[in-house]
DNA sequence: ATATAATATTAATTTATTCTAATATAACAT
DNA sequence: ATGTTATATTAGAATAAATTAATATTATAT
């Protein structure tokens, strides 16, 4: 990748990241391993709708973070992306570790 | 520092930091050290406007990312927060290292 | 005192993102 | 077939963020 990509692309992963219930899913999927798309709806009640839930896992699907399965009626999610489930991790490590 | 206002705080800096030309300064600031505003400006004269670098230094310094220090009429730059420091790092490890 | 160079500030416009509300689809049960 | 539950899609409205263009400030040199 040329330097000019990778910055792109990181980019593309900090915009997708900068939104609080986008951050909440994620940070739930890696603490969970995989929710189906009706737990993370409830998850996220208090801030955004089932509307808005599924354009974000849409969002979440399309840059390839996370990827779904399909069992009957129920679809299940899960990170797909290492680089961003460690990205998450040194955040929670930088940011949310007391001191 | 609560879970709320952790992730709150997490997602100011992502905001920040989601921006191809503050990025990109606060890249060459890790890079060398201290920059004065002009050459920040003309390093990012392809994309920004001196007002916009402006404007984009201003916005660093509120979140406490980098500090200002004035000698004369020039304005030295340079990172002051470790964590985005440390953030963008693992940002180039995960993104911008071949493989 | 005036001019110039470096940097900062401001308000208004433009553009991008997010939210809302309504509707669609697909799987399943009766 | 009809109803129901789970999930997805869409277009338009609302909000937020970025850009522009003009001006202000501060330090220095003449």
């Amino acid at each position: 990748m040329t330097k000019h990509k990778e910055m792109a692309k990181a980019l593309d992963v900090l915009k997708i990241l900068s939104h609080p219930v986008r951050l909440s899913i994620l940070c739930n999927l890696i603490e969970k391993g995989e929710m189906c798309a009706g737990d993370i709806v409830k998850q996220e009640q208090e801030l955004a709708s089932q509307s808005q839930v599924s354009q974000y896992l849409k969002m979440l699907r399309d840059e390839n973070i996370i990827q779904a399965r399909k069992n009957g009626q129920h679809v299940y999610y899960k990170i797909s992306s290492l680089k961003i489930k460690l990205l998450i991790e040194k955040m929670y490590e930088l940011f949310c570790r007391n001191q």
